[in-house]
DNA sequence: TATACGTGGCG
DNA sequence: TCGCCAAGTAT
């Protein structure tokens, strides 16, 4: 849940999923629907699926036991360098590098590192520089004083000091320096530098994409498609929709029938959301003759409100329902 | 090796 | 409003 999203927006999902979910044999067992649904709004739905089949992997290959050994942690689907060094330090001290988005920042400001840190030797003096420390971390004999501070271990409170300085301290914009315990050590400081590190160059701009979605309505239940089992949000449903302007595909007629009805329709409201390439926006149709919907030709399900919650939507849509079950 | 993958929060 | 970024991984 933690990969490339914020601690705060998955405490919530965290404390659900734990409740539904309490271990790795009900996650394996579990329905994959109801997983999806649990992951619901969070993104990066390829995780989830992963997360399940780590689960699967560790019932069958590791009797249900969770494993120890860092090359076996790694093994495990959506389980990558980082995750792998982050499980085994901080769960058993292990002293595993770990180097995440706050890490790269950290590092780069400490030691004046002004290269990009996504290019290919960057990034490995950055891992190199957090196996140093880590190791450093585990050499390290700790007084009876500072013990106290390191109950979960050395190596364990190294990696999360480390992430929790960038979270609090050491942010991309507006660094906290005079606070920070590191300020006489760093090199960016120094220099006066912080605020251009770490160096991540250029992002590739979003092309503006737009989407018609139709809510049609039959006898209090919906009409949604599932979307292609590749690609962005795959395997997810969602209500009926075609691209309005630079539409590579001529619309099925269906569809067709749909967005002339469109006309008569009033908007129920716009969606607006990025994806790493586009700027999408989707005017949402409410359509009240389901006639229109007759012989769409993608897979497709009439659901009522409550069973559309209880299928994996994408947040757009979740708030497309919120609206419908209000009645605003 | 470079891209694609989601969403929400913040200045 | 808009761009940036977040406890990265798979392909």
């Amino acid at each position: 849940m933690l990969q490339q999203t914020q601690v705060k927006t998955v405490i919530p999902y965290w404390e659900r999923w734990m409740r539904e979910l309490p271990d790795i044999a009900a996650l394996a067992a579990a329905p994959e629907q109801r997983v999806l649904k649990l992951w619901e709004g969070l993104g990066y739905y390829t995780r989830v699926r992963n997360l399940q089949k780590a689960a699967q992997q560790i019932v069958a290959e590791h009797a249900g036991q969770f494993p120890r050994d860092c090359d076996a942690v790694l093994a495990l689907p959506g389980v990558g360098r980082y995750t792998a060094g982050a499980i085994t330090s901080i769960a058993f001290n292990a002293p595993a590098p770990i180097l995440d988005g706050n890490v790269i920042r950290v590092l780069t400001r400490l030691f004046d590192i002004r290269e990009n840190p996504r290019d290919k030797p960057t990034n490995d003096l950055l891992w190199h520089l957090a196996t140093q420390l880590v190791q450093a971390a585990f050499n390290f004999q700790p007084s009876t004083f500072n013990s106290q501070l390191l109950l979960s271990g050395p190596c364990s409170a190294l990696n999360q000091s480390l992430m929790e300085l960038g979270a609090t301290l050491c942010t991309p914009q507006n660094a906290k320096c005079p606070q920070c315990p590191l300020r006489s050590h760093c090199a960016a400081r120094r220099e006066g530098r912080v605020d251009e590190l770490p160096n991540l160059g250029p992002r590739a701009a979003a092309t503006a994409r737009e989407f018609h979605a139709f809510v049609v309505e039959q006898d209090g239940e919906f009409l949604v498609t599932q979307r292609p089992a590749r690609g962005v949000n795959a395997g997810l449903w969602e209500f009926p929709n075609l691209e309005v302007t630079g539409a590579t595909r001529p619309p099925p007629d269906s569809l067709k029938q749909l967005l002339q009805i469109t006309a008569r329709c009033e908007p129920l409201c716009e969606v607006k959301h990025t994806i790493t390439r586009y700027h999408i926006t989707q005017r949402v149709f409410r359509v009240r003759s389901a006639a229109a919907a007759d012989g769409i030709p993608t897979d497709t399900r009439w659901l009522g409100l409550a069973e559309l919650h209880a299928l994996p939507f994408t947040s757009a849509h979740r708030r497309i329902l919120r609206r419908l079950a209000t009645g605003s």
